[in-house]
DNA sequence: AAATATTTTTAGACTTGTCTAAAAATGTAT
DNA sequence: ATACATTTTTAGACAAGTCTAAAAATATTT
């Protein structure tokens, strides 16, 4: 239906769209996607014609309702075959995006479906991030930053704000995965290091650039 | 490393190989791969070039070690592929091929490893056919024909030899699955219908044109 | 508001893989 | 062995997607 290429130049530009409400710019989505502003700009016409976003010169694009279904679509694939990488194949955190990126590319809706049923429906992917519906509808989830939490507040790890391999393979080495139960027992006015208790265990002292980029369902 | 298109062409014309011993012509890789034989000279002289097969004008082309290596590749990805569909998707016997036509093409060695595990390293997929090893080796299975047993002898369904649609919803349709034993008690002199025992269960006349298409492991 | 810097677009070229139509080579009749 | 038929290759074109370099538009500075 759509090819490889076209299906990546939509998602880039969903994505943008969702951490930003400004006009989306061909640099933005050059940068995103690796390439150039130029073939940009040769890409965005073609989606255009078909309908799949607006654009006008210099002015940046939009998704329509079809480019951004399709986007959603897209990221559901993604998300799944995460889904199914980390925990039917025992991949780790941080091997799971490359391969995705392929994976997310294979026309059948079909395999899908039957993915998402045999994965048990999941609602979220290994990242924490929600795993949009059949119907391109996406769960909101009311996680909040693990920097958030007040000391003797404590909150189950969901998710990761940076996505960086760096950044993951630091969280496996440190027993940070989700589920993990968090108790927040210090915060230093000194520095900030936020000292954590994991599981009812061992404690741990985490630096604001960590609890600054993990999610946490908060515990009453 | 290789392309969707390359890696296609050396499948092809390694299966034309394994069915004949003679030369590999241009038709022959045109039809098998539904193209023209313009395009096929085409591509077989990249090919060449990239020491993937040995190619003399007019004269046919032969894979050489390399290629062979990497057609075998595709073929185990191909295979366990579709045993995962089959196996744990619920594919029937006839959707998994255009699916695995797809998968086969995703570059990492780990996931074929990991699938491979996951699936408890089968032997063979859900055609019979058996899927090479990590190493390359394809175990040679010693299945005959249902056609080639006599009256009195049995044999479990083990593979098939004509792989369309048509004949693979036929099979299912008839609860002619792999895995299932079969008796034969009767092959008509007049029009060679083979009559034949299903399971210790029902009886079922089978066509010259169904029984000379089933690979059964005979039951001494 | 003019000058400068940045962003975006255009123009033309390249790669991969495909095709049609014509030419060249090979194979088969008589 | 000459004529006819088939197969294969060449030549030139096309589509998708990319790139560089230059031109055009927009944004920012003074």
């Amino acid at each position: 239906m759509y090819s490889f290429t076209e299906e990546n130049y939509l998602k880039a530009i969903y994505k943008l769209q969702e951490q930003s409400d400004l006009a989306i710019n061909t640099n933005a989505i050059a940068t995103a996607i690796q390439t150039k502003a130029a073939s940009v700009t040769d890409m965005v016409k073609k989606l255009s014609e078909k309908k799949l976003l607006k654009y006008e010169k210099y002015k940046g694009v939009e998704l329509t309702h079809l480019g951004k279904r399709i986007a959603i679509e897209t990221v559901r694939k993604h998300r799944l075959w995460e889904t199914f990488l980390h925990n039917k194949l025992n991949f780790s955190w941080d091997e799971v995006h490359d391969i995705a990126e392929q994976l997310e590319h294979i026309q059948s809706q079909e395999l899908i479906d039957k993915l998402d049923e045999f994965l048990g429906f999941p609602s979220h992917d290994p990242h924490g991030d929600p795993i949009p519906g059949r119907n391109g509808v996406i769960q909101q989830n009311n996680f909040i930053l693990l920097s958030e939490l007040s000391v003797g507040e404590s909150g189950i790890i969901s998710g990761v704000v940076n996505h960086s391999n760096l950044f993951l393979q630091h969280l496996e080495k440190n027993q940070l995965v989700l589920g993990k139960k968090l108790l927040v027992q210090e915060i230093s006015a000194f520095d900030q290091l936020v000292k954590v208790q994991i599981e009812d265990k061992h404690l741990q002292q985490l630096s604001n650039e960590v609890v600054r980029n993990i999610l946490v369902k908060k515990l009453s």
